[in-house]
RNA sequence: GGUCCCGUGGUGAAGUCCGGAGUUCACGCCGCCCUGUCAAGGCGGAGGUCGCGGGUUCGAAUCCCGUCGGGACCGCCA
């Protein structure tokens, strides 16, 4: 090594000893006779003085500097820093390369954010920032205690194809042209779900990866088009293998890498619970807030739009009398922006008599009741959602959350993890037909093994989420391990055997095979990390993450194609009618060949 | 596919609503000064197609239309 110590690791005890030291110029103070140099390397930063050695580097030059370690003058020790008792008295100051000019500062100078697009033009740079690359470090630990935690519990790493088919994920596909049969396409996986199905047909009985995961669709913020899960099956396991699992991963990972003790087990909530109380099925607990059920007291009232809704929901916002016209106004604008025609209110004054918004549209007697009703203090607001039940409770769900940002209720450092349990198998499409809540594999809980096909809307599923202060970090299930169960499943979704055959034919010939029970759970590995190191972001925990378009401002990808590439990809080519008889090609959900549609 | 916000020297912002000379602030950069700073300090200086295109106007960073890029959200992602 051309270094003896590493910067961010000198202490007292290093007084008097000669050093080599290798990093980066992170800040220069330039006195005249004397200079101060803070040199950066990944362990942390030292302070180099120099005297009558030739300064003239850019920062985030890299350097190597010989000297001594010497004690800081009396009244010039720093206590922000670790290393802030000593400093090396350089003898040697060597540029190993220069830096041009930088495109933003690297040292956070001024204190200001620099803008995204240009931190990741230049990711390397970004990534030389102490508070980025721990990001990258924390996410680092998170995977080594997964390893260990798993290892203990004798899982088997076993990798997938990148390379395959459609898996029955309803996002789209990724698509891969393939030169030696032209005009046949790989898509690359959405998930592992089928291989590790087949890996408990396979008798591999505890299977995880670490696995990237690919889809088209629009991002957001916690989106990306590639994106990684920690992918676990079992067999011959029940939900609670499941859970215990998981709690033992999620104790070891937030007391490693935190220091958090987390309590388990976790509590659970049935779905229909989580939906009731809160309007999600990812509820935040950090706080209360509840949603109140209107719907009976305001059976027989007058005022049309509670009379003729379904459901009529209230949520109250603690202090929220006190809320200006203009943020009242901001509150209907952003329920029209999530589609409602508005969020009705009214106001408890501090005697506690509702005024404003829609009060004068109620009754003298509905009004008396109504702070009981809702469970109101005086000097609170109360804001209505009347309407399809699921659209209102949905409309209350998402208007909690950002009331409670926006009250400032949500507590730091609280970690509230949630078993959201018993889902639905089902929901209704806009077609008239049903679509699966989770996936088609999924087991229904056996009180509605029977009875699944002739009420679809009511039968529950072993399907499990796992909710951590309102983001859905990780979710499965047992699966449906039986022939003909499976086959009512595809029934139901009006899928026919043909269909099926041509989506999963692999895998429902190797569950003609004596497949074991099993079931699984995979997890958001990058939603994990973000959560952990308190990033707004998952592009916070990705190295070189991608921008909402699809984009890498550092490489430039995705970029077009010669002539020459595609012709050679087979992009354009007629599959060959031998290529065709190969297997059912790689179609979207719902699609069918068209070859049937004639 | 839709809604909203943003785009101004290398960086971050103000200026835009209400048109009047590329104006301002902080950081960075260049030069000079400075022997204990740690976001060092002082003095001086350079640096801008106001994302791009079109329109309105005597005159556009500012108003209008379009477009590109970034971000947030809805749809979508089981």
């Amino acid at each position: 090594m051309i270094r003896t110590h590493e910067a961010g690791t000198l202490r007292r005890s290093d007084i008097g000893t000669s050093v080599a030291l290798a990093g980066w110029v992170a800040r220069r103070r330039d006195h005249g006779g004397v200079a101060f140099v803070d040199l950066r390397d990944g362990s942390g930063i030292a302070q180099v003085v120099v005297r009558d050695l030739d300064l003239s580097v850019q920062l985030e030059s890299c350097v190597r500097v010989t000297g001594t370690v010497r004690e800081r003058p009396a009244g010039n020790a720093n206590p922000d820093l670790p290393t802030g008792e000593v400093d090396v008295v350089a003898d040697s100051l060597e540029v190993l390369s220069r830096a041009a000019p930088l495109p933003f500062p690297v040292a956070d100078a001024g204190g200001h954010e620099v803008g995204e697009e240009v931190r990741l033009k230049w990711r390397y740079l970004d990534l030389r920032r102490p508070a980025a690359a721990r990001l990258l470090r924390l996410r680092s630990d998170v995977t080594r205690v997964i390893r260990a935690v798993m290892d203990e519990n004798r899982f088997v790493d076993i990798e997938t194809p990148y390379l395959t088919r459609s898996t029955p994920e309803g996002a789209r596909d990724f698509l891969v042209p393939v030169r030696l049969q032209p005009g046949c396409w790989y898509a690359l996986p959405q998930s592992p779900q089928l291989f590790k199905q087949l890996l408990m047909v396979a008798g591999m009985e505890r299977y995880y990866q670490i696995a990237r995961c690919f889809r088209d669709e629009d991002f957001r913020a916690d989106r990306q088009p590639e994106f990684t899960q920690l992918d676990i099956e079992m067999s011959f396991l029940d939900e609670e293998d499941v859970y215990a699992l998981t709690e033992q991963l999620i104790s070891r990972v937030w007391g490693t890498v935190l220091g958090v003790d987390v309590p388990t087990p976790f509590r659970r909530m049935a779905y229909a619970e989580a939906m009731t109380r809160y309007g999600t099925d990812k509820p935040d607990l950090r706080y209360g807030l509840e949603l109140a059920d209107l719907t009976s007291y305001f059976a027989g009232t007058e005022f049309r739009i509670f009379a003729a809704a379904e459901h009529v929901g209230a949520l109250v916002v603690p202090g929220g009398a006190s809320y200006p016209r203009k943020q009242l106004d901001a509150w209907q604008e952003w329920a029209r922006g999530r589609g409602a025609k508005g969020l009705a209110y009214a106001l408890f004054s501090t005697a506690g008599v509702p005024g404003g918004g829609i009060a004068k549209n109620l009754a003298e007697q509905e009004l008396r009741g109504l702070r009981a009703a809702v469970g109101a203090e005086p000097g609170d607001a109360v804001f209505f959602a009347a309407g399809p039940r699921r659209e209102s409770l949905e409309l209350l769900g998402a208007f909690r959350a950002a009331a409670a940002r926006e009250r400032g209720l949500v507590p730091d450092g609280r970690w509230e993890f949630l078993w959201v349990v018993d889902s639905p198998m089902f929901e209704p499409t806009d077609e008239g037909g049903w679509t699966s809540v989770h996936h088609p594999f999924t087991a229904p809980k056996p009180e509605h093994e029977a009875g699944f096909a002739d009420a679809p809307g009511q039968a529950l599923s072993r399907a499990y989420d796992v909710v951590l202060n309102g983001t859905e970090i990780g979710g499965g299930s047992i699966r449906i391990h039986r022939a003909g169960v499976q086959q009512r499943v595809f029934d139901v979704l009006g899928l026919s055997r043909q269909d099926a055959e041509a989506k999963f034919g692999f895998l429902l010939e190797a569950f003609r095979y004596g497949p074991p029970p099993h079931g699984g759970i995979a997890f958001g590995l990058d939603r994990v990390c973000a959560l952990l190191g308190g990033a707004e972001s998952i592009r916070d925990v990705i190295a070189f993450p991608k921008t909402a378009s699809g984009s890498d401002p550092l490489t430039g990808a995705p970029t077009p194609i010669t002539a020459g590439q595609r012709r050679d990809a087979g992009i354009d080519a007629t599959p060959s009618a031998r290529a065709h008889a190969g297997g059912p090609p790689n179609l979207p959900a719902g699609e069918t060949r068209p070859d049937e549609k004639r």
